[in-house]
DNA sequence: TTAAAAAAATGACTTTTGGCACTGCATTCA
DNA sequence: TGAATGCAGTGCCAAAAGTCATTTTTTTAA
C-alpha cells in the first residue's frame, strides 16, 4: 500500500517535477496537487492524502496560513504536512513550524531523502531535521533563538582571540601549541574555555560563531 | 531525432523534477546535469547538450559566470542557455542575457511552453523580445571576466554536497546521520570522502573552504 | 537474468577533541 | 596578609572524529 501523497507549490515546474520524480517511487502515489494554500485545503479534503509537501512561498494562502487552519481541523483529519524550503526561508520556516507543520525539508535534498522523510511523518514519527537544518538555513549570520541570545556575550580574553584565530584558521590543538609555545594540554584548557564562552559545543561552530560575529 | 538538454540546478529536487518532467516529453532528451556553473562547464563539454536550461543561483559559479565563460568558446560548441529564474528578478537576468543567454523563462511555466521555448532557441531563434535582446547582446559581450580555476577540484556528489551543508551547519557525525537517514558509520565515510575531494583533513577545514568557495 | 558498479553498513582501530579535577605560579587589590 | 584572578600545566576520561578493510544491499547495465 503505497503513501498517498500531496504536493502544493506555485510554480508549475517545481511543482509537476516533484510529482514526476516521486512518481519513480513506488511507495509513493501523488493523489493531489495544488498551486496554492487555499488550493491545497480544498484538496486536501477532496483527496485526503496521508502527507503533505508544501512549499511555503505561495500566493493567495501561504503554506503557513494554510497549516495553520489545516492546524484547526480535528487531530483524525490533519495530515502530516512537510515544508518544502529554499535557504532563503529561515523566518518563515520557524513560523511554519509554529503553526504546526511536521517538519521541513530543504528543496536540496535528494529524492532518497526525500521518500524516506515522506516515509517517517507517516509512521507518526517527526522529522529530526528540523533542529537541524534550522542551522543550515539560519545560515551564517543567522539569529540565535530566544535562549541562546540571552547569553551575556562573554568577552574573551587576548589569548582566547588568538586561539580562535588559530582556530579559525584551520589549526589542531597540537598545532595551536606549537604556534603558541604552550602544551598541548593547555591549549585544550583555552579551546574549552573558548567554547564555553561562545556557547558552543565543538570547534566547528566556534569557528563559525567567530566568523558570523566578525571576530575573525 | 530528439534535443539533446542540459539541466543546471543546485537544488536537486528541482534538478530532478525538470528532469524527470523532460522525460515525459519524447522531444526531449535529457543528456546531462549539473548543480553548479563550474560542473556545468565540464558537463557541457562531454555531453555536448543542444539546449541548456540553467538556474541563476547557483553556488561556486552562478549561472551568470557559467555563462559567460560559455560565450568565450568557439561558437560552434556554445549551445543556447537558458535561464531559469524563480523570482523576476530583472537585474540578475539582465546580466544572464548580457552574458549570453539566449532567453530566460521563470520556473513557473507549464511542461509546454518549456518545451517550447527549448524548441525555440534550439531553432536558434532568442526567446524574449528577439530584435531588442539581439542588439543588448551585440553591444556588450566585449568584456569578459577571466578567472580560470586552474585547479580541478573534485566535484562533490549531491549527498556529498548535502553532507557538507549539515557539517557547515555545526551537525556532529550523529546528527547528520539522523537528518539524511543513514547510519553513523555511513555518514563518516561520507565525511572522509569529502574531506577527501576537498583535499583537507579535518571537518574545520572542510567547513572553511566550504565557506571560501560558496558552496554553503 | 546475471554481472558489474555504486551506495550503505559494519567493525575494528587510532587520533583528536573536549570536559574535569587539581596543582602551581604570579599579579592584583582590599 | 590573604583572597581573588588569570594563566600554565598535568593527568585522566569519555566522546567524537577519522581511517580502513570488508560485507551487504541496491542500482544499473549488459
Amino acid at each position: 500500500m503505497s503513501i498517498k501523497v500531496m504536493v502544493v507549490d506555485d510554480q508549475t515546474l517545481v511543482r509537476e517535477g516533484i510529482k514526476s520524480l516521486l512518481s519513480l517511487s513506488d511507495k509513493i502515489q501523488v493523489v493531489a496537487e495544488a498551486a496554492d494554500g487555499q488550493q491545497a485545503l480544498d484538496e486536501i479534503c477532496l483527496q485526503n492524502p496521508d502527507v503533505v509537501l508544501m512549499d511555503i512561498r505561495m500566493p493567495i494562502k501561504t503554506g503557513i496560513e494554510a497549516v495553520a487552519l489545516i492546524n484547526q481541523w480535528e487531530p483524525d483529519s490533519q495530515p502530516p504536512v512537510i515544508m518544502l524550503t529554499t535557504f532563503d526561508d529561515h523566518q518563515l520556516v520557524m513560523q511554519a513550524m509554529q503553526a504546526g507543520a511536521k517538519g521541513y525539508l530543504l528543496k536540496d535534498v535528494s529524492l532518497e531523502t526525500l521518500v524516506e522523510a515522506i516515509e517517517t511523518v507517516h509512521a507518526g514519527e517527526t522529522l529530526i531535521q528540523p533542529a537541524i537544518t534550522e542551522r543550515v538555513l539560519q545560515g551564517l549570520q543567522g539569529k540565535q533563538n530566544e535562549f541562546d541570545s540571552i547569553e551575556t556575550p562573554e568577552p574573551l580574553s587576548t589569548k582566547e582571540v588568538e586561539i580562535l584565530r588559530l582556530m579559525a584558521a584551520g589549526c589542531s590543538n597540537r598545532e595551536i601549541s606549537q604556534a603558541m609555545f604552550k602544551s598541548e594540554g593547555t591549549v585544550k584548557n583555552q579551546v574549552s574555555n573558548v567554547l564555553a564562552k561562545l556557547g558552543v559545543r565543538d570547534r566547528t561552530r566556534a569557528v563559525l560563531k567567530a566568523i558570523e560575529q566578525g571576530i575573525i
